[in-house]
RNA sequence: UGGGUUAUGGUGUAACGGUAGCACUACAGAUUUUGAUUCUGUCUGUCUAGGUUCGAAUCCUAGUAACCCAACCA
């Protein structure tokens, strides 16, 4: 039954952890900056904390690292919290590193009064140059040596703003020469005269990440505090600082941040994306931000298949999209109603059907057994898909040509015998016979064909604008193509159908179902939509063999 | 000319000195009133070179490659 699943490294610790007796349960945290909208990478790490703390004892916090009062903003935090709620996880407490400035503002008290920090007058400039390269030793401040008298009263200017942005930084005092350059020194307190989304005015000085960071894991009695790979040098910092104040020994872990093709995932770039319009906002539907992917369609079931399956480890990589896209369907194909919708119409008129309105029974879902069937109306004009008809059709193709057989869904077969066409010879009405004795149910005909097309009686169709995305970018990973990673969106990405033909039923349609368009794919309702027009997002396409075989 | 991290099929991830497995993809086939779903089968892999061992993806040595580190960002 518990087919035993191999563990990831950092179950291992954890479970090593947990059997020392080091800990009897694990804490974890999910430490996102105010300052942008969650993405998958974000996903990955939501799943992995929250996740950690569903299979082992233990609970995870939200902490929202907000530092510099600069680029965060509330809009943030709200759309953080609602991701994670909707990704279907609960934090144990809403926490921010805001919450323990005055902590940590005495934590650089106790680093001062050690002789371990001091406030530097230097420029920005001039501590760059101090820092030296990564194979050239720093060089020491000149400020380096106050005493801690005069550091104390400077740094307590400092926070009563006697000084402008820039003037005086804190630094702590570990080793200019060091090999690991954050550890030459690194500034852990910088005046910032800017009004904070949480304490107001309260400070105009803010702590640096990597005074912030682990203090408030130590502060929370964090075990296991998870981070990307980029930190692997922080850490040395976040031991130490953690070592010199005597604090609860939180330890941090590093695993390695997941790329997907053809999208990027970085702040920076979303930002860009978004500021300069190449998509409508945060939640455009071809985003690979939490919010974006929750209008499109997908389920928060299937992302976290998604990053079940793809796992956690150290090295680089970049997750196949498709995996991502598999995963939404598996889910879809069994919650999702069907309904037939005719995307790029052309209209089928039945000479042998007389001019009365039949009502034929489908399946919603076949899978699902509480899902009841609906009735459609069948008449004698239809639309059917443009593509589902050709004049000379290739091999292997078994839809509608001059002469041939196809089933409509749930209906009869039908027989094409003419093809009319415009003054420009565009087809405009396929003239077709039935098999009145074909009914889906009681088809007595004994007649096997071999393709069945989706269809809508064209007396009873209702109009509706779909909405088809394909990939962001034309390449697999834009970020390391020559040049800006701009120059590769796609841009065919959106494709709007302002006026496709859809069953009666689809008017019915609610927010929070998932339908299947027969043959088309995966679709949810837009919330641009109004009464007059319901607007449809394709999440995914079906797997199309047929395609597939065309391109050979 | 520094320090750190990582190398397993096309992709992601297992194997913890003892048969290189799983999933996605690709390909072939069966079923199908969705060319969907479902089912079956096939292909492809241990960065390189040495060494230890009865036996190495795993241990040792030497290389190679990729990524990260010089923001008053996180």
């Amino acid at each position: 039954m518990s087919e035993e699943k191999s563990l990831n490294f950092l179950e291992e610790i954890i479970e090593t952890d947990l059997k020392n007796g080091k800990y009897k349960q694990i804490i974890t945290r999910f430490p996102p900056e105010p300052n942008g909208y969650l993405h998958m990478g974000h996903a990955t790490s939501i799943c992995l904390n929250f996740g950690l703390t569903k299979k082992y004892p233990g609970y995870t916090n939200l902490r929202f690292d907000d530092t510099n009062p600069v680029t965060e903003e509330t809009e943030y935090v709200d759309s953080i919290k609602a991701d994670i709620k909707w990704l279907g996880f609960e934090w144990k407490h809403e926490l921010y590193a805001s919450d323990y400035f005055d902590q940590l503002y005495q934590f650089a008290v106790t680093l001062i009064k050690k002789g371990l920090a001091y406030v530097d007058d230097s420029t920005s400039e001039e501590i760059a140059t101090q820092k030296g390269t990564p194979t050239q030793a720093g060089v020491n401040s000149k400020y380096r040596d106050r005493s801690m008298e005069e550091n104390i009263s400077l740094f307590e200017a400092m926070r009563a703003g006697k000084y402008k942005d820039g003037e005086k930084v804190l630094r702590a005092k570990i080793d200019m020469a060091h090999t690991n350059m954050l550890m030459r020194d690194p500034i852990i307190y910088r005046i910032k005269h800017a009004h904070h989304h949480r304490t107001g005015d309260k400070w105009c000085i803010y702590p640096m990440y990597d005074f912030a960071h682990g203090q408030s894991d130590s502060i929370e009695n964090i075990t296991h505090s998870i981070c990307t790979l980029e930190f692997v040098p922080h850490r040395e910092l976040y031991d130490w600082l953690i070592e010199q104040l005597n604090i609860y020994p939180s330890h941090q872990y590093e695993f390695a941040r997941r790329n997907m093709t053809y999208t990027v995932m970085s702040k920076r770039k979303l930002l860009q994306l978004v500021n300069e319009k190449h998509v409508s906002g945060w939640d455009d539907p071809r985003m690979p931000t939490i919010s974006a992917m929750r209008r499109r369609g997908y389920t928060p079931e299937s992302i976290r298949e998604f990053c079940d399956r793809v796992g956690i480890a150290k090295r680089e990589n970049v997750v196949d999209v498709g995996l991502l896209e598999f995963c939404v369907r598996e889910h879809l194909n069994r919650i999702a109603l069907r309904r037939m919708v005719v995307l790029d119409p052309v209209k089928v008129v039945l000479t042998n059907y007389n001019d009365e309105v039949e009502y034929i029974t489908s399946e919603g879902n076949a899978d699902d057994v509480n899902d009841s069937t609906r009735a459609i109306p069948f008449g004698k004009e239809l639309y059917i898909e443009r593509e589902d008809f050709m004049e000379n059709p290739p091999k292997k193709y078994f839809r509608l040509f001059p002469g041939s057989m196809v089933r409509l869904k749930s209906a009869y077969i039908i027989q094409c015998n003419e093809v009319i066409k415009d003054a420009e010879g565009n087809i405009v009405e396929l003239k077709c016979t039935y098999l009145p004795e074909s009914k889906s149910g009681n088809d007595t005909s004994g007649i096997h064909v071999k393709g069945t097309l989706h269809w809508v009686s064209a007396a009873h169709a209702v109009k509706i604008e779909v909405r088809l995305y394909d990939r962001l970018f034309k390449v697999e990973d834009p970020s390391n193509e020559e040049g800006d990673f701009k120059e590769y969106i796609n841009p065919d990405s959106l494709q709007v159908i302002p006026n496709a033909y859809a069953e009666p039923a689809l008017k019915d349609a609610k927010f929070e179902d998932r339908y299947q368009f027969l043959r088309k794919g995966y679709f949810c309702l837009d919330k641009d939509s109004t009464t007059d027009k319901l607007i449809f997002n394709r999440t995914v396409t079906l797997k199309d063999a047929w395609a597939k075989e065309q391109k050979k």
